[in-house]
DNA sequence: TTGACAAAAAATGTATACATTTTAAATTAG
DNA sequence: CTAATTTAAAATGTATACATTTTTTGTCAA
């Protein structure tokens, strides 16, 4: 039972850094002898990354590891910038001054820590949001939005950039907060999607970069 | 290759029929034993079932039938209701006379083979939007509505009363082609809101009644 | 040299077998 | 009789083994 989430993570997080590059096919014995398990159990986590995208099925046999392009980058944004606001639209009356609380402890960790590493800067990052569209109780819609959070953080790759991007958007994330638990749920969600687009253009910005090097 | 997805098929679809009755729990060998595979296939299914909803995780051990509640049918609908829209009007200008034409020949066979089975209603329906939807050339934003549909299929359980919805639809499938034939954007996005929304309020009644049932 | 075809190698799909965990039953102490 | 603990049964996770498919390699004829 741990076997299979381990590798899960491992396999995940090696694709990340670009251990494993991106468009380099894989099978399943390469990975079951480097990762020292059975086939079984990458056929699982193959399964479960592939629907995830970090994976992508490769002709009939083979899986490829899933490579970037600025429309994809783009595309992820957009949509997180049509969900997003919805979900905190949803869940903007809901939202008890303790969840509003525990973000805030969320976000006070980020301001302390400021030598974290950065994949665990961006996974604070996307708590703090997750739980202010928590109480919207929409359980797809919330399932969808962390399948997006996935994407995107593929896309950063943890790499240390990152960590312009949350140091910028903390005065937002507190703006934020604030017009929450006054509950301007309209002013909230415009500064959420404003707070979307300035992280969707540093992504695609970041994503040039590293193309063009 | 064969196995895996026709016990696929099989399954989806017993499910639907309520084969398998909405909350029941089902073990991998019970199923490995009733289809004549072995469990690793189940294995695989279940997985992928899970991920498209069709199966919740049960405790530790086992795989629960989903169950329906007017709540996620609401939410499903809602999703439609926020995501068709915005691919349609992605995809109205790249549109071409060639596709508005498969669309309204999957209309004609909507229409002449009235004595089709609902299921397969229900798919040429679905057919039909996708092919409207599709020039959108967002891969992530199309994958997702896949799953949405099925999801709701789901919920229509290949039922008879799916004919209603079917035909009440016809009239407004026909307009909404002629208004993406004349780029009439803005209309077309108008009118294929209203239709979700009308299909929203079937699927929400016809849920309502089966439940009193 | 090149292209097609055949044979070998490798990879995946599937089944069986074993180990571990989970669930159910049974026994016993209070 | 109830509750807790132990024991047995069943289910799942994982590994190995076999069958089938896919890919590669190598050979031969044009």
């Amino acid at each position: 039972m741990l076997k299979k989430q381990q590798l899960y993570q491992q396999l995940k997080q090696d694709i990340q850094l670009q251990y494993w590059a991106a468009a380099q096919v894989l099978t399943q014995q390469q990975l079951a002898a480097h990762y020292g398990v059975s086939r079984i159990v990458v056929r699982d986590v193959q399964q479960q990354l592939m629907s995830e995208g970090w994976l992508s099925a490769h002709g009939k046999a083979g899986m490829q590891v899933a490579t970037f392009s600025v429309a994809e980058a783009e595309e992820l944004c957009m949509l997180r910038l049509q969900l997003e606001p919805l979900a905190l639209r949803l869940a903007a009356s809901e939202l008890s001054f303790s969840q509003l609380g525990q973000a805030e402890d969320v976000l006070r960790q980020l301001a302390q820590h400021t030598a974290m590493p950065a994949y665990q800067r961006g996974e604070l990052n996307w708590q703090f949001h997750r739980l202010l569209y928590q109480p919207c109780g929409k359980v797809h819609l919330l399932r969808l939005l962390d399948q997006l959070h996935q994407q995107v953080a593929r896309y950063l790759g943890y790499q240390e950039q990152v960590l312009a991007y949350t140091d910028t958007s903390a005065a937002e994330h507190q703006q934020l907060i604030s017009l929450l638990r006054q509950r301007q749920t309209d002013a909230a969600c415009h500064l959420l999607q404003q707070h979307i687009c300035d992280a969707s253009a540093l992504l695609t910005q970041h994503l040039k970069n590293s193309q063009g090097a």
